[in-house]
DNA sequence: CCGTACAGGTCGGAACACGTCCTAGATCAC
DNA sequence: GTGATCTAGGACGTGTTCCGACCTGTACGG
């Protein structure tokens, strides 16, 4: 730890350091580390309460402190090893996060890669690079960095350069005031504003080159309908800086199984519905990619139907023929 | 936040939340916001350096201070969705984490479990829900639950009371003194000293059923040979608790590519070999599940060659077959 | 029943924190 | 250059808090 604490502010930092361990501490050990007496340890325990850490004491022969669940989070003390624990697996899962947490993940991804400790720092990259991105290098990959500069941008109100590849292949350079990151799927979008063209625009963030904060703070527009997300939405659908077909095409496919027994191994938008008591069939927009798509459909272990997309229904021909060759060309299974 | 502070530790807490904020904070409005004078936030953030919290300040006009990173971790201050998108992601790795990080991984989440408020904690679980478990259900998936509470009774020292459904099939109740979790690849184990045996044994976590800290704290034994590792390895050998082969199967696999290409796109420890120039050659342990296996190898994108495990090339032809009967029964692909 | 641990009151002396001055240095816009 | 704006930090007086040393009460385990 960081020796003897003299000073009260810094000793309770390191009491609520003490506490977060998943043990119970006596009063009398408390002390003893911190280098006071019991009453001041009693006496701190009040002061964390008072400020909203429930730290709950078991009395008896066997007592002691520890830190339980509250009302808000306390700050979080964590361990080298944790840290980069934590910042591997939210790089891991920066491109394909769980539905519903992605932005947070990247905002909490962006928090713990600004305090990151260089020494581990390195340490993370390497451990990463153990990963492989599930999605295929079709060059639409979003890489880890260039969505955390961006997510600290937003957050920290700074305006961003970078160079942007548009859909027709024109590159530009853009100055814009960030607003907010949004995704679909496992496509991600910032929605800003651009102040060359002055106007709003929403960027694919895998064609986004090397963002770079000028340290510039700006005071917030007001977005045009108030909701960023719908922003995009309308721009996929004009497709003004998005040249693809603005709706991913649907998902269906039919399985011989039970609907409970694949909804169980589908993520929730593919939600299966029965379509007799031994079939079901998936309907969905499709916002993973095909590659994704094919191997989750492969996993749920039932044999399935591909109606569409061809796309999809090209990609698990293809797998089929290459997972044939990889075993001498005989289809023949053993299930 | 917390409103008006009054009293100075609880304010240093506050400032080190608003200092982690990707922004930079002038004195001025911090002080307005802490309700105290800029000469004390100055005072503040000397103190904050003087407990090594590196505090940047750029001066000038446009100036301010920030958090950055140091030669210690700080207490991460996370907002609610940020704190749920690490646990949700956790969790999702927990099975299946980069290798080199998995057990800091298990702790990091333990320790966020402790203290995670319980409105967060539903929702961290029904967001887990829409994810898949990417290991088929064969029964031997560790619940996050129980690695999380062996965790937190390993660096709790805490004794553990858990029900044990040994390789064989025989149950029997078990008060155990938990002291390191090991992972092996997709796979965990508890070295632990059995009270009721009186000696040491390693367990599945896996078939570990419902463990409870019984609250009694133990000082730890010397583990035998020093290395809790070693210790599972040697029980693994001898199978006295695993009956199951020691050692996986052998991966032996050949591409039709460079060995570039395909370590670009494999976890370092199935590390390719070249055998020519435009072939390679992956022989390795395997950790992974053959389902794990068989998707990393499709998505490789290139032709390859199962030479073994038999396991493995079974897995491939089945999924091969199941692939084809998708899209029609026709093997024939468009690659 | 006793040992241990948390809980909390009081008190006096010492230490600290705060605000209000002050000056110095760095940076940017004009 | 000049001025504005920011950090940096010393000096000082006042008021308050903090700490340790008592003390009593309570809960729990053996």
């Amino acid at each position: 730890m960081l020796g003897a604490m003299t000073d009260t502010p810094g000793r309770l930092l390191t009491l609520l350091s003490l506490l977060q361990t998943p043990r119970e501490w006596p009063g009398s050990e408390l002390a003893a580390r911190l280098g006071v007496s019991p009453r001041t340890i009693r006496r701190d325990v009040d002061r964390l309460r008072g400020l909203g850490y429930p730290v709950e004491a078991t009395r008896g022969a066997v007592g002691g402190y520890r830190l339980v669940a509250g009302k808000a989070m306390p700050p979080l003390v964590l361990e080298d090893e944790e840290a980069v624990a934590i910042a591997v697996g939210l790089r891991a899962g920066a491109g394909h996060a769980v539905e519903g947490v992605e932005e947070a993940s990247v905002r909490a991804l962006a928090k713990l890669e600004q305090v990151l400790p260089s020494r581990l720092r390195h340490r993370v990259s390497t451990l990463q690079s153990a990963t492989i991105p599930l999605a295929r290098g079709d060059g639409a990959t979003v890489s880890s960095r260039t969505l955390t500069a961006l997510a600290a941008a937003v957050t920290g109100r700074e305006r961003v350069r970078f160079g942007y590849r548009a859909g027709d292949g024109t590159e530009s350079r853009r100055q814009v005031e960030p607003y907010r990151l949004v995704s679909t799927g496992h496509r991600w979008y910032l929605v800003a504003y651009d102040l060359g063209r002055e106007d709003w625009r929403t960027f694919r963030v895998d064609r986004v080159d090397e963002p770079f904060a000028t340290g510039a703070r700006f005071t917030p527009r007001e977005v045009p309908g108030g909701d960023a997300a719908a922003l995009v939405g309308r721009s996929l659908r004009r497709g003004r800086e998005d040249r693809e077909s603005p709706e991913s095409p649907d998902v269906d496919v039919s399985f011989a199984a039970p609907a409970s027994f694949v909804a169980a191994r589908l993520p929730a938008y593919l939600a299966p519905e029965a379509t007799g008591g031994d079939t079901c069939r998936v309907r969905a927009r499709a916002t993973d990619s095909v590659e994704w798509l094919a191997v989750r459909l492969a996993l749920v272990d039932a044999d399935f139907t591909v109606h569409g997309p061809p796309e999809l229904a090209a990609y698990v021909a293809s797998l089929a023929s290459r997972l044939g060759r990889a075993v001498g060309g005989g289809a023949a299974g053993h299930g």
